[in-house]
DNA sequence: GACTCCTTGTAGCGACTGCTACATAGTAAC
DNA sequence: GTTACTATGTAGCAGTCGCTACAAGGAGTC
């Protein structure tokens, strides 16, 4: 492996602990330069331009949010919808999955004005939520799988949208009135 | 009246919706100039700066909103959280909310990176969402009742999000599934 | 040493950003 | 008619953006 790759790994690991810390805030070619203690002028040198930066390093990110995610709760046994909601709940306003959460609603709404590469982006990752709710969840044959798969999936990220709006700390209980809400 | 405060009127009403079409896409200086239909001159000669046009614009969509959430469910009789829930949600993913719940997700997102005036927008519609469910939640005296109401905000606008995210048409299948997930 | 290729710094391009200095046209008061 | 104030256009500032041309260092080959 040239140095070329091997600064590419560098300069991914550290970009995806500045985005996973700053958000999208700080990524002009500049900022995302001195993150990566280079210069910006070898950022293009290792990748082609900034949206290859930004994809190859939200995969990272992405990578990690379902090593995280898979550890979190095993696929055996599947969980009725009730339970499955109240355990992830529990799981994502954690404490080290609050940045993941924060980052992934800054991405939505990225992709949602169509900043490249972020809808590709949304897309994969949305496309992971699915897959993890659907392999964990003991659903009737008679109920929609993908549409109670997709409310799962915005229950928790509401809550993640509405933790990032709040300056008190109301996520534990928002989690715990929400673990109320839903019945099996 | 003169002309300036008449043509400020004006500008606000366009600007909104533009905002409401194009979310934050499309909002410098010389765009928004362009879609009020005036010179970007003018317009900083209408508003101090660009965060006090976005913040009356914002404050402008945000009175619609406002209005369209009381018209849509009256505060009597309160209802249980599931009913209100599901009649939230209806309300919400209907064709004409959606560009409300759209821009939402973007303006919490430019608010989490403390892009100005955006904390404040979204502090003040946040208040709005609080006491709007507050004012219809039927809740025993025993439940957390602040609790309940963020975690019904955050199933809003869960839903929102991934309706933003999807390219095919699921927010119905996602609205009926959550009905079924919560209960009295 | 000459040649070649990979790596890196310097410097800057053209486009866009929010914002402003300056001049001018219009209008009302006296 | 002069004065004063409001309203509007022209032009451009300094800064940032993504990106690139160019040159030079460094290492290996012959």
């Amino acid at each position: 492996m040239g140095i070329r790759e091997t600064q590419r790994e560098t300069v991914v690991d550290r970009l995806a602990a500045h985005m996973l810390e700053r958000g999208l805030a700080q990524t002009s070619l500049r900022q995302l330069a001195a993150a990566a203690g280079v210069s910006d002028r070898m950022l293009l040198y290792y990748f082609t331009d900034k949206a290859e930066i930004l994809a190859t390093v939200m995969a990272r990110v992405a990578g990690e949010l379902a090593l995280r995610l898979a550890d979190a709760i095993p696929e055996q046994p599947p969980l009725k919808p009730a339970e499955l909601i109240r355990r992830a709940a529990a799981f994502t306003t954690g404490p080290d999955m609050r940045r993941f959460m924060r980052l992934w609603v800054e991405v939505v709404a990225a992709a949602s004005r169509g900043e490249a590469p972020f809808p590709a982006i949304v897309a994969q990752v949305m496309a992971g939520f699915r897959a993890w709710v659907d392999a964990r969840m003991d659903l009737p044959e008679t109920a929609d799988r993908e549409g109670t798969a997709a409310a799962i999936i915005a229950i928790i990220d509401g809550l993640a949208l509405v933790d990032i709006c709040s300056e008190d700390d109301i996520a534990p209980r928002m989690a715990a009135a929400l673990g109320a809400l839903v019945a099996d």
